[in-house]
DNA sequence: GTTCCCATGTAACCCGTTACATGATTTT
DNA sequence: AAAATCATGTAACGGGTTACATGGGAAC
């Protein structure tokens, strides 16, 4: 069996916990695992259908009056099998992250200063109010053990939204002596920066 | 002009700081924005022929007697002002976060305990010598006015490195009761509820 | 004598994203 | 009357990754 790619298992895990139409696995991944492993709607159709090639699900047709035909997918022996060993491999699993927004602060010295702080502010505002969302999340979890691991993967969110949160108003009273007045200019602004590097030799 | 990714104008950044053969680039890409926004050796030779293409970069041959000829870049003119208009630009910059990781984690019920532990450990554990490695980078910049952006980026990935390993930590001793004895179990086993959850209707 | 560094790429793959298409039904 | 929800997809694109190819000089 050639090893599949995380989505594969995300879909395959899914539909362990209960049967789905492709339409209901959609929004279950975006209400559970998509914070950390996001699947758009089209491609979980398209991972089914190769899941359903490979002997790992089947899907069986459930006709409907009012609403449209829709086809319940569920893990055959072989894909549980398959999921089960995947879970019980301890290979190292892939982590990506990627921030277009550290590569712009990284050449921030080419920045305007207003846009500079606003860049900041922004980071700093939406951490705060994606910080409130894992908080209810965590909260509508907490006292059941059942929900255990899921919750951590929220409290794992928490506490990364917690660090950009924390990062970004650290950077922005480095940045601004007026709000904490006790160290002085701990750099030079990206305009003196200019101004000198201008010429630089 | 087409919006380019994210990666053309970490290329062009990087070539405004200084003048550099594809090889070089690598180097630096390697040395700087790689924990944030990873470059692969031949996308940087893609990417520079494309925007020569565009006219964003000009490349010059230098010929070498003892090694092998190289080429050049930097930023002609309209490279930089390109640069310059999406560092001037506050738009939204993609942030990107996928965690295999936490996919198996989270269908951590159906996992071996044992392996669910090695799992966690090994979290921790890479998580605490990526810290150490971010540490000395930070020493590396610390004192340097000149390098206050480059330093907060690497200030951000301690703190999510951090967080990481709290995270891991915190787990790992509500996991196994008999490091902190205080609280009782916190949830069932894994294996308890294999067992109970085999026929669970 | 093999391995590492310099140096420059090509080719293929495929996962993930975005946009498009369709149509009935329920809600505002 | 319009918008949202239920439901199922197709098509195209492209960024990013991995693997492959080459070849000389330096270092061990």
């Amino acid at each position: 069996m050639p090893q599949l790619p995380t989505t594969s298992y995300a879909v395959l895990g899914l539909l362990s916990i209960a049967p789905m139409s492709g339409y209901e696995l959609a929004r279950a991944a975006e209400q559970s695992i998509a914070n950390f492993w996001p699947i758009a709607k089209s491609q979980v159709y398209s991972e089914l259908s190769r899941l359903e090639d490979l002997g790992y699900v089947q899907g069986s047709d459930i006709r409907q009056q009012r609403l449209p035909d829709k086809r319940i997918f569920e893990p055959t022996d072989v894909g549980t099998k398959v999921l089960d060993e995947w879970l019980a491999s301890p290979e190292y699993e892939t982590e990506r992250y990627r921030s277009g927004f550290l590569v712009k602060f990284f050449f921030a010295d080419r920045m305007p200063d207003e846009v500079l702080m606003k860049m900041l502010k922004d980071c700093r505002d939406s951490a705060a109010s994606t910080l409130k969302m894992f908080e209810q999340l965590i909260a509508s979890m907490a006292g059941n053990p059942d929900a255990f691991f899921r919750m951590q993967t929220a409290s794992f969110g928490r506490k990364h939204i917690q660090a950009n949160h924390q990062w970004a108003q650290d950077v922005l009273t480095q940045l601004d002596p007026s709000s904490k007045p006790k160290k002085a200019t701990a750099r030079k602004t990206a305009t003196d920066r200019r101004k000198k590097g201008h010429k630089d030799e």
